[in-house]
DNA sequence: CATTCGTGGCC
DNA sequence: TGGCCAAGAAT
């Protein structure tokens, strides 16, 4: 056969080949995680449900340690859906989005209430759970029960914008986007073809200095064509939030620290702080003094010299630190407890907590 | 649809 | 170093 003509298959045909493609490369560079079943088998519903949730913005990096954690304590849905609640806290502090661990938790009783502990296995089964929305849901189908659906996370996103070099800002693209990721999926292997779209766009398809040579849709990307590749996903500008800023108040009482829950729901819901004044723009430092708890042993406050600066994904923030010591047997004001300082570790502490706890101690 | 939700790593 | 980014969901 007259070869140049025949080994240029046509466009359609090409198009037709990219999923088939797509799992051949995943089948060759696949990322070994510990949340994955072995190559040709179906991974465990918990494993992938619990993975899914915990990567939610999360790098897989952040996530590995926490799973290991919590499949270790916890081995199936059933044991979660029988911990407390705190003590899943405990064990997710740290890792941030806190409500996530709030409805894991709220899904494990779920799935062992309403479901005789076992997943829905489908989409719509999944996506009715708290904590699973509409990625989640169709990632655990695809990935835990082989459903021919297409998750689509950053990740493909990302992949998917570029090979069609899609002009249109996010997230208002969210249903293009969607429609054309469709298209790479294959008559089987669902669950294959999404992870592989996302160890492509995590390893391969980067945000930054993609590395198209050796990207298996190399000769189908548009926004390569165009040589404009890392400009993709177009993304509508966000605006930074105002620097809010606080006070907070280490009170040690011999080898023990005062501390307080946060309400359930908002910002770091249900997590354990210090006590602290409210957080505003544009707050004076000593004016937070003022809401200082009141505690009999207080003779005087020190403020401490600087301040604890975090960023949190929609504010900054600041926080000056004020440390008392008060006598033995001093009563926590209403709400408030002492817990040992030897077991902080232990406590739900968001990260912003332990800075302010390591600066007041100096730790 | 826009906003609110953490944290760590990267350049 | 400040902004961006990471397997999104809930409201």
């Amino acid at each position: 056969m007259s070869s140049r003509a025949a080994a240029k298959p046509k466009p359609t045909d090409h198009q037709a080949d990219r999923p088939a493609r797509v799992l051949a490369w995943y089948d060759r560079h696949r990322r070994k995680l510990p949340w994955r079943a072995a190559a040709g088998e179906l991974a465990d519903p918990y494993r992938v449900w619990l993975s899914e949730i915990m990567l939610q913005q999360t790098t897989v990096r952040a996530v590995g340690p926490y799973f290991e954690k919590f499949v270790t304590r916890w081995p199936d849905v059933s044991a979660l859906g029988r911990a407390s609640l705190d003590d899943v806290l405990r064990m997710w502090a740290g890792l941030g989005y806190y409500s996530r661990a709030r409805n894991l938790h709220a899904c494990a009783v779920a799935v062992l209430r309403d479901h005789d502990g076992m997943f829905p296995d489908t989409e719509e089964g999944l996506r009715a759970l708290p904590g699973i929305g509409p990625y989640t849901a169709a990632a655990i189908a695809a990935i835990a029960f082989d459903r021919c659906t297409m998750p689509v996370d950053g990740n493909i996103e990302r992949v998917v914008s570029r090979l069609y070099a899609i002009e249109e800002p996010l997230p208002q693209a969210k249903p293009l986007i969607q429609q054309m990721a469709a298209t790479l999926l294959g008559p089987s292997r669902a669950g294959d073809s999404a992870q592989a779209l996302m160890d492509l766009g995590a390893t391969i398809c980067t945000p930054k200095k993609p590395a198209c040579a050796l990207c298996p849709l190399n000769d189908d990307c548009a926004a390569r064509r165009r040589g404009d590749q890392e400009t993709f996903p177009r993304k509508a500008p966000k605006k930074s939030g105002t620097l809010r800023r606080g006070a907070a108040f280490v009170v040690t009482r011999g080898g023990e620290l005062l501390v307080r829950s946060r309400p359930d729901k908002g910002l770091l819901g249900g997590m354990t702080e210090v006590p602290g004044s409210e957080w505003h723009a544009g707050q004076q430092d000593d004016a937070a003094l003022a809401q200082a708890p009141a505690l009999k042993g207080v003779a005087r406050w020190h403020r401490k010299a600087g301040v604890v600066s975090h960023v949190f994904t929609h504010f900054p923030l600041e926080l000056v630190v004020y440390t008392a010591s008060v006598p033995a047997r001093t009563r926590a004001p209403d709400g408030m407890r002492w817990v040992p300082v030897a077991t902080l570790d232990g406590e739900a502490f968001p990260n912003v907590m332990r800075k302010v706890i390591a600066h007041g101690l100096d730790l």
